[in-house]
DNA sequence: CTGTTAGCGCATTCAC
DNA sequence: GTGAATGCGCTAACAG
């Protein structure tokens, strides 16, 4: 006990005795075992993530705004990779739920049922990211993707572009990338431009190279597009590269859009319109939240339920 | 003990057993705690893998592949980051350690000496990848930085370039960095050009943005320079849009070559020479080893210290 | 095929 | 400031 004690701080021992056990301890690389730990106490000190991919600076930015969020709080970040599946995201909801984290954030509110009931039942705080679920589970801090793609229709169409493209993935596996597309269908739509152009080339999150071959679709198949709309800045960027392969003028010939802000479309040479996400205000903010709902919980007095709208803005470069 | 059966595959029990208490599991939501369940078994079922960016192509690729390797085998990944700093590396073995994983990967083979001695003594299998460390903890699973970065010299040299500047970070942050620039020195010395050209810009991880800022002051410094070798493909990516905005021919007027083989480097136009590295090798060869290291500490034989050299091949592409 | 006993390594609680 | 008893939720081992 008195060991136990010396390792945690706040606890009062004797320095003397603290100064032996430390001493023993360096010695013999003694490690405390927190799943002992935990099983007694009842506290797991950590908080399961879960987004689509491990290899998008997106998320990695909404995992920092976490990380930020959570720092001193004695919380640790379990980071789990959805690869953009729900199918996925069941499994890791359940391997997570397995080792108590005491919270739960999720990318998105589409979930298998299974996976859904596992939330709802998890008996911790859950939050969806990164979208506004029509039926949240609980607590809720995203955007509209649909509203911040029609966002960049609009945009486009000041601008005074009409035959305007979409070029995102064949699923809707990228449910986020979907929500975009049905954006860009609803703004078309209401600005009266009825001739809609919609690439789906690739598996969802579509990559640099997918967007350039969307791209020699686009106009091969509209050979008047002005302007194409990518899902992402990935695709955005291929598709750019892909004109310049072509020696098609951007954006004077075309324009190109992408999704997201990536580093890649202030630094591309010409730089690329896009939509700028705040992610890391996405996983600030969700951080905050937990620590109120994991605060409500361990006092046994649950918060309610909170959605909270984080801000998009169309960022005008020169692609476009 | 029944309940604890039914959940665990490969037990026998009673077909109408099971159901019902699938039925009642299913009803209640229940989800094992793993954590009792590592205690009571000494099975944690979990890999710590620490790299240093959770935004890095490279090292997700690693990851990939250690998540292949580990297919079926009932072991889970947990990635930490270490942000490319060996004080956070030490602090995240620690906390590592704490949930007894059963074997740790780590990124490079340079830790602090607590971390050092954490590692050596946590008596578990130890795995250091992306490098080959002068005195390695145990397993090696990587490759020499600084011989790769000479054989880009050696290529760029043959192709008649002998003005050759190298742009990295600041400090040896990145060990892998430095490594690479050591390589570079090494490489111009033994082809008897002393006047290497070196820009240190930013902290590293230097980002596409700073590369584009290394390469002006690089040009400003030594307006005759002829070839770029760039820490990173990022990074010879921002120094090419650089190029491009001041309107310099590359490789015409300048050659640009990067290290890593990111997925912009054959989708930029122009396309970026570069050193591929197995990324996934690495990680798939760190997983399989890791699988047989675990085998042997299971079975109380523990494997003899490896090495396993992966491959990098110079990648000759339009920037050069 | 099912049940019983014991113990994993800690932290909580209370006693001193 | 330190220690003893107890139990967290599970599984290993063995009994039936």
């Amino acid at each position: 006990m008195t060991v136990s004690r010396a390792l945690r701080d706040g606890a009062s021992i004797a320095a003397e005795t603290r100064d032996k056990i430390m001493k023993a301890v360096e010695q013999l690389g003694y490690v405390l075992d927190q799943s002992a730990g935990s099983l007694s106490s009842k506290r797991t000190g950590f908080v399961a993530v879960l987004v689509p991919s491990i290899n998008n600076s997106n998320f990695a930015d909404t995992a920092r705004g976490l990380t930020d969020a959570l720092q001193g709080s004695g919380l640790q970040l379990l980071l789990g990779y959805t690869d953009y599946l729900i199918e996925k995201e069941e499994e890791l909801i359940e391997s997570m739920l397995r080792r108590r984290p005491e919270a739960i954030v999720v990318t998105g509110g589409k979930h298998t049922p299974r996976g859904r009931k596992l939330l709802e039942k998890a008996g911790i705080p859950v939050i969806e990211t990164w979208d506004l679920p029509p039926k949240a589970v609980r607590h809720v801090v995203g955007f509209s993707n649909a509203e911040a793609a029609e966002a960049l229709v609009r945009y486009l169409h000041e601008k005074g572009y009409r035959k305007i493209g979409f070029i995102g993935g064949t699923s809707n596996r990228d449910t986020r990338g979907a929500d975009r597309r049905l954006g860009y269908e609803r703004a078309m739509a209401a600005l009266g431009l009825m001739d809609t152009r919609i690439i789906s080339f690739g598996t969802p999150p579509i990559s640099m190279k997918q967007g350039g071959e969307a791209l020699a679709q686009l106009i091969e198949q509209w050979p008047d597009v002005e302007a194409a709309i990518c899902v992402s800045d990935l695709s955005a960027f291929g598709a750019l590269t892909e004109c310049q392969r072509r020696k098609i003028p951007v954006p004077n010939r075309i324009a190109i859009a992408g999704f997201g802000d990536f580093e890649i479309s202030s630094c591309s040479h010409p730089s690329i319109t896009t939509v700028g996400v705040n992610c890391y205000d996405i996983g600030r903010r969700s951080g905050e939240l937990l620590l109120r709902a994991i605060e409500g919980e361990r006092a046994r007095r649950p918060i309610a339920a909170e959605t909270i709208m984080t801000q998009y803005s169309v960022i005008a470069r020169d692609s476009a």
